[in-house]
DNA sequence: TTCCGATACCTTGCGCACGATGTAATCGTG
DNA sequence: CACGATTACATCGTGCGCAAGGTATCGGAA
């Protein structure tokens, strides 16, 4: 008998310690420039697109307010960011990139090519992870929400 | 010109995304049986081969103790495992499973083919991720640690 | 206009993850 | 045997990541 306990849950681990390797790789990287990888992804959303409320940077990275609020604040006090309440809604807390913001893109230029490198996946092979990551994350998410049944 | 900051990163982020979507989807059912996911992985690791000792376990689900002490404390306090020092080598801990240990094996028996079910991978698919993951972390490991030079 | 609910964000608490540091036991070498 | 190095863990500090609870603002209906 084929354990059950063996099979989905290793494409399940095999995710796990990827995500983990891949960050651990950004490491050293991020490092030089005070960064950390969810930092990075933040800076990744504004170099974008600018000036976005907190809430349009929670959807794009899939994060809720409980991690990205003291986050954004570790960003503003390193002088990358600036948060600032819309005069039109003083609900809404709208992020935008300073000076050194920006010009941190620069300094992070290496930063794909050497990941690239670390993959060492070749075009093909990547288009087709990403392919199959993004199903699988669209599916796990409608699993956990909505569940089987669904309904906004 | 092709943002370079959007090719890699792509492939990276879809990881960092999937990964979580997943946990997600497991932390209700875990939820049930009062654990998460890392220390489902544990359980998993000692269900397939019982009293092991710290170093055998962060080295099947690569963690390091930083990680793994506090867990397997709680696993402990929870009455799941229970941890002794070996006669032999008064430095290794031997982490067994307890009668209640044992038993939430079955209590956790629904919870592969929900996973299974929520990640909607048919077979082939599911094959060639985890082995384009294991190639992946393979290559982010070898990278990280070693370096692109390497030497032990 | 006055509520009532929704929205956007913040805070707290807990559990990972990881780097850095500490400690005790064991091993290896002279 | 002595003793320095190594091994196996534990602990601490920081930063996610998420659930739960709180606050202030806004929009709409009575």
């Amino acid at each position: 008998m084929p354990d059950e306990f063996l099979l989905d849950e290793q494409a399940c681990f095999a995710l796990y310690a990827a995500s983990r390797a891949v960050t651990d790789a950004y490491r050293p990287l991020l490092g030089e420039l005070g960064l950390t990888y969810p930092q990075y992804l933040v800076l990744l959303v504004l170099w974008e697109s600018d000036a976005r409320p907190v809430k349009e940077i929670g959807e794009a990275l899939h994060l809720d307010y409980g991690t990205l609020s003291p986050l954004l604040k570790r960003l503003e006090a390193n002088g990358l960011v600036t948060r600032a309440r819309l005069p039109e809604d003083e609900r809404t807390v709208v992020v935008s990139l300073t000076e050194e913001g920006r010009s941190t893109r620069t300094r992070a230029a290496g930063v794909p090519s050497a990941i690239g490198c670390a993959l060492g996946l070749d075009d093909a092979t990547r288009r087709d992870l990403i392919a199959t990551l993004r199903r699988l994350t669209a599916s796990a998410t409608a699993y956990t929400h909505g569940g089987p049944d669904a309904q906004p």
